[in-house]
DNA sequence: ATCACAATTCCATATTATGGCACGCGTGCC
DNA sequence: GGCACGCGTGCCATAATATGGAATTGTGAT
C-alpha cells in the first residue's frame, strides 16, 4: 500500500524510477561474479521481492537476463552482447585493428590491448594474447584509469592539456605502485616526453614487474580514436627491446590511422593554419 | 492529457511499459546501421517526442546509448559492451576458446568461428579472421541458422531428436542456396552422420561458393557446450583437404571440451547406464 | 510429516510516467 | 532579410501504471 516515495536525490535531472531500478538491477549482476538469487537481489536493490521479480521477468522476457531454469538464479544474458557487439561495431574500429593487432602479437609474442579512451579512462576493446603463461588480468569489456597504463598515456598525450587537467581531477592519481605518476606536473612532463618519442611507456608504473608500451590511433578527423598497446613482463620486456617494439608498434598504429583516413601532413597544415 | 491505455498485446504476462519501451528503443538503434535522430526514433516507436526524449536521456545517463553532441543524434553506448562481455565473461568460454582458435586459424589460414547454440540459433562469440582478401560477413555477436551452417549441424547433432524436431519447428528449414538441406528428414539423417563422422560439413549451404567444418565443444556436465568451424571458400577448402582440417578441428574441439571439464568415456557409460 | 524459506501471484492505491503544449534555436526557402 | 518549418527541449496536470503488502504456492531440509 505505502508506496515509497522516489528519493530525491536530484543527482540528474531524468530520472524514471523503473528503468533506474531495472539498470541498477543489471549492474549488480554485472558486478557479482556469480548468478544471483531473487533473495539476493532485494538487500542490493532495496526493494521488495515483488517489485524485483516483476523487473527480472520483463528483463528475461528481453533477453537481458536469463534464468537458471534449474536454480532460478538470474545471470546476464546473451542480448546484452548482441547489443554491445552492436555498439562497437558502429564504432567501426575493432574489426580494423584486429589484423594489425595480430601481426604484433605474432611478432613479439607478447600480449596485444586495444583500448579507446572513454570518460577519461582506458577502455578495453580487445586483446590478442601472449601464448606465454604469464598473462596479465585485464579483460575486454573492463577499464582502467589512464594515467598508469601505456595506453592510457598515449591517448592523454593527444589531448590538450585541458581536456587532461579535467581527467585527472576526476580520477586523481593514485599510486598503485612505487613507479606511479602522482602529480599533475610530472604527468604533463611525461605527456611531453610521449608527444616527442611517439609511443608511450608505463614502466612498472600500474603493476610492478610489467611493462607496457602504447601508442595513440588517430580517426580521419585527425582526433584521437584509440591507442594499442604491447604488455609483458619486464624480465622479457627489457629496456633494450623497448626502442624496437616502440617503433614496431607506432608503425602500426600509424597504418591503422591511415585507413582509417588520418592524413598526417594535410593535419599539420591546419592546424597551424586553424583560426 | 489524454494517456493512451496500454495496449493490450497480452503476449506475455508480464510488461512494464517504460522498460518495454526503452528497450525497444535500444533494439532499434541496434537495427538501424547508423545514428538515429530523436524525430526519427519516433514513428519507430510510436511514441510522442517527449517521451522518447525523456526516455533517451535517461539511456544516456546510464550509458546505454551515447548523444552525439555535433548532431544530436543517438547510437548504442559502450556500457552495453561492457555488460555484454560480462555475459559471457559468466559463461567463461570465449576465454578458453581462444588460443586454440588462434591455433586453427594459423594452421589453415582460413576464417575460424566460435558459436553458441541460443534459442536454436546460432550466436556467433568469437572470430579469427583470416589474412587473406576473401572474408565472410558473419560478425561477433550476430545469429545464423542452425540446419545451414557447419557449426549449427555439429550442435544439433548433440542434441536429442526431440529438441531438434522442436527447433525446426520454430525457425522452419528455408532454401537459401541450392544445397540446403530443407526437409525435417533429411536433417535427421545429415545429424546422423555428422555423429558417425565426428564433425559437420556445410557444402555450400548457407552461401554459394563458401564450405565450413564444425565440431561442438561440450562441456563438464557432458552437454553441449558451444561449436567451433573453419571456413573458407570452396575453392580452398576443397573436399581433399577435408577431413585433414575435420581431424585438426574435432582435436581442438575435443582439447576445449576436456578443459571444460568434459570426461568421454565415463559420459557414455552413463549414458548407457542412465535411467 | 512439519517447518522454513523462497518464488510467485493478486490487487487496491497513489506515485509516477505520460504526452499535450509552448519555447528556442538553427536552416532553408521565399 | 524575413518567415516558416522542423527539431530538440522543458513544464505540467492528469490518469494510467508501477508499487509493495499480503496471501499462495513451491521446494528442500530436519
Amino acid at each position: 500500500m505505502a508506496r515509497v516515495p522516489q528519493s530525491k536525490t536530484t543527482g540528474s535531472p531524468y530520472k524514471v524510477q523503473v528503468l533506474d531500478r531495472a539498470l541498477a538491477a543489471l549492474a549488480i549482476l554485472a558486478k557479482s561474479s556469480s548468478d544471483c538469487s531473487l533473495a539476493e537481489l532485494c538487500p542490493a536493490l532495496k526493494l521488495h521481492k515483488s517489485t524485483v521479480h516483476r523487473l527480472m521477468m520483463v528483463l528475461e522476457q528481453h533477453r537481458l537476463v536469463v534464468k537458471n531454469p534449474e536454480t532460478g538464479r538470474y545471470r546476464l544474458g546473451l542480448r546484452l552482447y548482441e547489443l554491445g557487439s552492436r555498439a562497437i561495431d558502429g564504432l567501426d574500429l575493432r574489426g580494423r585493428a584486429r589484423p594489425y593487432l595480430d601481426r604484433l602479437q605474432d611478432e613479439f609474442g607478447e600480449t596485444v590491448f586495444f583500448c579507446i579512451l572513454d570518460e577519461g579512462q582506458v577502455f578495453y576493446v580487445e586483446k590478442v594474447e601472449s601464448q606465454r603463461s604469464v598473462r596479465t588480468a585485464c579483460t575486454v569489456g573492463s577499464r582502467a584509469p589512464a594515467y598508469c597504463t601505456a595506453v592510457g598515456k598515449a591517448m592523454l598525450a593527444e589531448l590538450p592539456d585541458s581536456e587532461v587537467s579535467k581527467i585527472v581531477r576526476r580520477w586523481g592519481l593514485k599510486p598503485v605502485t612505487p613507479n606511479t605518476i602522482t602529480t599533475a606536473t610530472a604527468l604533463r612532463a611525461e605527456l611531453k616526453a610521449v608527444r616527442a618519442r611517439g609511443f608511450a611507456i608505463d614502466d612498472e608504473e600500474k603493476e610492478e614487474g610489467l611493462r607496457c608500451i602504447g601508442a595513440a590511433v588517430r580517426s580521419h578527423s585527425g582526433k584521437l580514436a584509440a591507442a594499442m598497446s604491447i604488455s609483458g613482463p619486464a624480465f622479457r620486456m627489457t629496456k633494450e627491446r623497448v626502442p624496437q617494439i616502440g617503433r614496431a608498434l607506432m608503425e602500426a598504429a600509424g597504418k591503422l590511422s591511415d585507413e582509417l583516413g588520418y592524413q598526417p601532413a594535410q593535419a599539420v597544415l591546419m592546424h597551424s593554419a586553424a583560426k
